[in-house]
DNA sequence: AGTATGACTCATT
DNA sequence: AAATGAGCCATAC
């Protein structure tokens, strides 16, 4: 991913449109328990559009302009890869805030990621 | 308005 | 086991 010349227009920027399924998302996210993390395909079944688990990843990426922040890093691929660590401030960031929070990760993965998964679908069920 | 892209996932080859 | 195709759907251009 690179920066492009001029500000990228969020899609939470324009309050014209509907984005609830934005804000269920981040409300999602929020309830992750420290110490654990989710996917975004998990979520997406949460929210009822299974298959659409990019539109998770989008939730994030505009997860960084809202308030109160969103735990984007308790979110991970379903293999608990940190796939979106690049779209954190710094290369490193998103697997600092997990060590922080307890988790362990190695290679970019989450170890014992069964161990530490948190499926909404269970826990908010 | 049509094409391309993606913080994804699943099925098929 | 690794690569590929397809489904997904909101944005970007």
């Amino acid at each position: 991913m690179k920066k492009t010349k001029t500000a990228q227009k969020l899609p939470v920027a324009d309050n014209s449109k509907n984005y609830s399924f934005f804000e269920n998302v981040w409300d999602v996210v929020r309830q992750i328990p420290e110490g654990k993390v989710s996917t975004y395909g998990a979520i997406a079944n949460y929210l009822g559009v299974k298959s659409s688990a990019r539109m998770v990843g989008w939730a994030m990426n505009a997860s960084f302009m809202v308030s109160p922040p969103v735990p984007a890093q308790r979110v991970v691929n379903r293999n608990g890869i940190l796939t979106g660590k690049v779209h954190f401030a710094t290369a490193t960031l998103m697997e600092e805030l997990l060590l922080k929070e307890g988790i362990q990760v190695e290679k970019d993965k989450i170890v014992h990621f069964t161990k530490v998964f948190w499926d909404p679908n269970v826990e908010l069920a």
